[in-house]
DNA sequence: AACATTTGACCCGC
DNA sequence: GCGGGTCAAATGTT
């Protein structure tokens, strides 16, 4: 019933921008000739792209074969049915399914934003965890039937980090997250404001990114390449700005466009902690365009890192080239 | 008025 | 039976 449209096309959008962005270091190897030390930096650049994906190609044949599990079906047509607790009558029954049952992505990161317009429909105290966990939905799943949906919980050891996990694919046309991909595939400028936003204050993503590869019938690498997808929003608030600012990046995200949803987005996850402000930080970059390439290199060698990234686009102290 | 979030209830898988 | 995931009325915001 759902639109499952997209394939394997997220995944090959992650390649192209993987590719792209190893051309694109390339280029700045170039350009930086005469400075050893950035030319080492590219090179480590270049090397960490290269790595990527052959990852991603790697973690794609292996998948390829083991993926079988397909739709889930809705099998409550008649079955449940609310109580109401207005009182109304019979309810909508649930169409339930347990969650990773599509494509899945879960990751560790420090900035939930995304560039995607997410409607949160629900929010559970979760056993064992400190946090509740909020459960988004994208906003045009009912208009543009997309599938996609994300549960945020903030993690116990890490406050500052949030698990994200990524269910299904974004098959809507939302032009928010929609742009980024029309921009980084055909103007180097903006490609490179990205490999800057990766991510300044702290906004760094971590490293672990697990996929679980069930997939419906689409393949299983939409989950990244949902995440590659996901827009550089605007961004002049993030760099410079502090947290009220940030809000106003998000604003930028919601379907409404409301400040007030940028508010409430932000609280939805950080909820048990109300000092969390940053949740919604304006940094989107770092997770629209370096998300990824964290995603699919499997950092736990320590070989590459995101926060590697960041050190390159900002030099946040973490000199690490 | 329209749209989003909150929140308690409901449903289902384990 | 429990815990997690989802629904939908109530409520809030613009």
């Amino acid at each position: 019933m759902v639109a499952m449209a997209a394939a394997a096309a997220p995944y090959a959008q992650v390649m192209e921008d993987m590719r792209r962005g190893r051309d694109l270091a390339t280029q700045l190897q170039a350009l930086l000739r005469d400075s050893p030390e950035a030319g080492r930096l590219v090179d480590r650049i270049l090397h960490a792209m290269s790595r990527t994906i052959e990852t991603a190609r790697a973690a794609a044949a292996a998948e390829e074969g083991s993926e079988g599990q397909s739709e889930v079906t809705c099998s409550g047509s008649g079955a449940g049915k609310r109580k109401a607790a207005g009182g109304g009558g019979d309810k909508r029954a649930a169409c339930r399914r347990r969650a990773h049952n599509s494509s899945t992505v879960t990751v560790t990161i420090k900035d939930i934003e995304d560039g995607h317009a997410w409607r949160k429909y629900g929010q559970k105290e979760i056993q064992n965890s400190k946090h509740p966990k909020a459960y988004f939905r994208c906003t045009h799943k009912y208009d543009q039937q997309c599938a996609a949906q994300r549960q945020v919980q903030r993690c116990d050891d890490d406050p500052d980090a949030f698990r994200v996990t990524y269910i299904g694919v974004h098959t809507c046309r939302d032009p928010a997250a929609i742009a980024p991909v029309v921009l980084h595939s055909s103007d180097e400028l903006h490609a490179g404001s990205r490999l800057i936003s990766f991510a300044p204050n702290a906004s760094a993503t971590t490293a672990s990114t697990t996929t679980t590869g069930n997939t419906s019938q689409q393949g299983d690498h939409k989950g990244a390449a949902l995440l590659a997808g996901l827009r550089p929003l605007k961004q002049e608030a993030g760099a410079g700005a502090g947290a009220g600012e940030q809000e106003e990046v998000l604003s930028s995200l919601t379907p409404a466009g409301s400040s007030a949803a940028a508010e409430a987005a932000r609280n939805a996850v950080a909820t048990p902690g109300p000092d969390q402000g940053d949740v919604t930080s304006g940094l989107q970059h770092c997770y629209g365009g370096g998300f990824a390439v964290a995603d699919m290199a499997h950092l736990d060698d320590g070989t590459f890192d995101l926060d590697d990234l960041v050190g390159f686009g900002f030099d946040q102290g973490q000199d690490e080239f």
